[in-house]
DNA sequence: TCCGAAATATGATATAAATCATATTATGTA
DNA sequence: TACATAATATGATTTATATCATATTTCGGA
């Protein structure tokens, strides 16, 4: 239900969440390596998310990618839609114009509201939270 | 949410549903107009659907798609999973291995449930409910 | 029995997603 | 100031999805 490349961008800022901030930075070799994601495909989306501010990077030896106190707060959706676009996500299940309430398809009226409940968790967990998890080993990146 | 080829599939049966039987057969050809969907594409969907007895078919002349009273009983799900495949709808939402409740990766617990709702909406509804709904104005295909 | 209409089988092309590779730019440190 | 290290920019390649094209098989009707 999501694309590779979210899958792979969320397990990095993920794995970014627990080990770095402002102070503790980390090269895309270690987070690769970590996350077993090949290097150059998680180091575009590295650089993706950085430049829309999503999470933060410095450049030159002792640089690398981390998430500040802000990055930490946001949504898990932000990453998502940055990645992969929320278009599909709100689009007609089966393809018509535009998702309508009043001319709506088939599945529209059976469908719309698991999928706004799939959106919702999206868009209320934050990155921090899953962490939080992390951390409390209540989950596990592997 | 679901693939290009599911939703022209979909539109396709449901179509099939509303205009066809044992005795009403109909070519590729009208199907693709009235549903607007690129001839030689639906053509290979419905194909393979009745390959598999989704739907069904003759040819010759007089021929043509149609679905008969068990095809419109089918769960959607089917028509999905038959294109598709299931797999996607049931594995990590972060790509782990496997999804798994013992060794849950951060957004598990957070998110599994409103995916099966969504399946269970797939799993649950069949092709002659829609279609249902179709007849009775209650939705539309455009 | 022959013809044309239809699905079927098969494969070719185009577009998008995923993956890999490399030259360039910035920056801390010796 | 020069060097090494790291992100950045860019683009090439591979793979999957979507789309198109066509020769073959089946079958009803003249
Ligand atoms: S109109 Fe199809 S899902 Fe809303
Ligand atoms: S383990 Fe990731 S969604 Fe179930």
């Amino acid at each position: 239900m999501l694309s590779n490349s979210s899958k792979y961008a969320l397990k990095a800022v993920i794995y970014l969440t627990l080990h770095t901030d402002d102070t503790r930075k980390m090269t895309v070799k270690e987070i690769s390596s970590h996350i077993q994601v090949p290097q150059a495909y998680v180091a575009k989306l590295l650089q993706d998310l950085s430049k829309r501010d999503l999470i933060s990077s410095t450049r030159g030896p002792k640089g690398g990618f981390y998430v500040n106190e802000t990055n930490k707060s946001l949504p898990i959706s932000s990453i998502v839609y940055a990645v992969e676009g929320r278009k599909q996500f709100s689009s007609c299940l089966l393809g018509l114009e535009d998702c309508d309430e009043e001319k709506p398809c088939p599945v529209h009226h059976r469908i719309v509201s698991s999928r706004s409940r799939f959106l919702e968790v999206l868009e209320k967990t934050s990155i921090a939270q899953l962490a939080g998890d992390l951390k409390a080993k209540k989950a596990f990146l592997q």
